[in-house]
DNA sequence: ACATTATGTAAATAATTTTTAACATCTGGA
DNA sequence: TCCAGATGTTAAAAATTATTTACATAATGT
């Protein structure tokens, strides 16, 4: 992997829109520290497919639902 | 991340039904080495979500379609 | 005013994924 | 037979993701 295109994510709309779950909550559910939720929702890195796969899972979503990848053509 | 559920995938099929196209094709097509699909085809360890989309795109599919999360409850 | 909760961010470290290089076997075709 | 392509596998190094610790601000409720 080299180029490095964008995946955006809904997680943070997820978040208020599932009883306004805290960071911290998620966090938890998945099994990761409450930094690693705020970074991937900041896009600042992405998330390992297992890790995406868990978020969508709390939310009852598809990863496609949750992450967009962002084709360039 | 802690525990590791199983995560699965058809990247062998999807290959072959796909043109019989080779591991080093695929490989090329996403822009990694031969060996990481390899090993990832061989589930030694999971890709990140962004080689996960790349992987999925080659074969026109959802990555709920390629990969496979295996929830034990 | 004080405590608590939620969030942002940064730095160092740990863990996992990916690369590179090497060598192996198997198969099909020239 | 010989060569090339496809795949399996291993080991070390590089790159990326995740954890931990720490400190910051803002909002809310008592």
């Amino acid at each position: 992997m080299q180029s490095r295109p964008k995946i955006t994510n809904n997680i943070r709309h997820l978040r208020f829109t599932s009883n306004e779950m805290s960071q911290n909550t998620l966090a938890s559910k998945v099994g990761v520290t409450r930094q690693t939720i705020a970074t991937i929702e900041k896009a600042k890195y992405y998330p390992t497919l297992e890790l995406a796969f868990l978020i969508a899972r709390v939310f009852n979503r598809e990863i496609s639902d949750v992450f967009k990848f962002e084709f360039e053509n």
